[in-house]
DNA sequence: CGGGCGGTAACCCTTTCGAGGGAGGCGGGC
DNA sequence: GCCCGCCTCCCTCGAAAGGGTTACCGCCCG
């Protein structure tokens, strides 16, 4: 087990399953160009590790219980600008994705990938090309456009989800009934969704709500 | 490579997310009592490689492209009632943990799990124990009690998560109007939910309906 | 500095929900 | 046979939801 050979790419994943970490150390155990060099569960154990190791490569999950992916990849990136970090995320069309793009993400990986694709997007980000799928970079087009609710329409529509009537989400956030049904309205035409439930599930599929 | 050595547990992996399989490969290539004989991507490849090679255990994950795992389960019971398959889930709380079981599946295994938990439950299962944390069986019990819905109240609430009023609702089950009422009465009792848009929520994470 | 956007709030009006009831047919289980 | 759950349908009625419109404030950006 040779120290930090010579032009090995240095990664580090964070995942909180292990068994999908057990997948990818050993893919990465495979490639003789590049090394595993620290694992973190979570989005706060990502920051120390990266303090700690500098790795070249950090391949991140957005779903993690504490600290999620997206303030991980912010906080690293607001320490280390120049650092490389790859999203790993289940489900297509997350707009989760976008935020980690935005907050400084290089790349993006389905968790349905092949070894593969995983293999060249580590080689790819590592020599600083970004590397996002066309139909991704498509759908972020999209959706920062029209469909990004505001901070306080998110709350609404997070209460809304809970089950609570207009009446009780005014009580709970401290404002009229009436400027409850005017977010609502928003929502409604910013989602293009025909009701409050109807706006709560593509709310959901879009990840800008958690369930 | 030995081909089948005596004693050796042989186990087939199902999942769609090649990195997971990978992980699980791994885990059990470091055990010398166990031996990872397949691999299947969706419930139609298992069922068929369940046939060819007769593993004495099998980790089915649920959610798959195609033919789903509770599916899988059930056709490879109906051939082989003696088949000891282990459900592989993302989601806690997850009723289709309970139809897999009722499918016939013999553990349950969260994809969060440890390694330590996935190889005991491999063990466990293989011999002929049925592993099912008391949380889950729990659950179980508590959903099949009073938390089941009928399968035309689960249509009708698929297309109230879809945002369709009740009049829309009825006109599209060819039934009227106040009996979409009477079923959403049922409904909302049933999962002790506030309203409609709470309804589907809660219906979401207990996996009743899919988004 | 004007215009756009987010947040707040109010009005009117129609439609929809959901809480009360009740009630009949139909199937399976005790 | 009887009861129970499912599915169906009916009535009433108050409370919510949501469409339309208008308006003021503070802020940032061009």
């Amino acid at each position: 087990m040779s120290e930090s050979a010579a032009g090995m790419i240095r990664v580090l994943v964070v995942d909180d399953h292990p068994l999908m970490r057990e997948g990818i150390a050993a893919v990465i155990a495979g490639q003789d160009d590049m090394r595993l060099i620290g694992e973190a569960s979570n989005g706060a154990e990502a920051v120390s590790a990266y303090a700690a190791l500098h790795p070249d490569v950090v391949l991140m999950d957005l779903r993690m219980p504490g600290m999620d992916g997206i303030e991980a990849i912010a906080t690293i990136r607001a320490v280390s600008p120049r650092a490389r970090i790859v999203v790993l995320t289940t489900y297509r069309g997350d707009v989760q994705v976008t935020r980690a793009l935005l907050a400084g993400a290089s790349g993006y990986l389905l968790k349905s990938s092949l070894r593969r694709e995983l293999l060249d997007t580590i080689r790819d980000v590592h020599a600083g090309r970004r590397r996002v799928p066309a139909e991704i970079a498509a759908g972020i087009a999209e959706h920062l456009s029209d469909e990004s609710l505001s901070p306080r329409e998110i709350e609404v529509l997070r209460s809304v989800a809970a089950g609570n009537a207009n009446k009780r989400i005014a009580a709970e956030l401290g404002i009229s009934e009436e400027t409850v049904k005017a977010h609502m309205k928003n929502i409604l035409a910013k989602l293009d969704a025909r009701d409050r439930t109807h706006a709560v599930t593509i709310a959901i599929r879009r990840g800008i709500i958690e369930l």
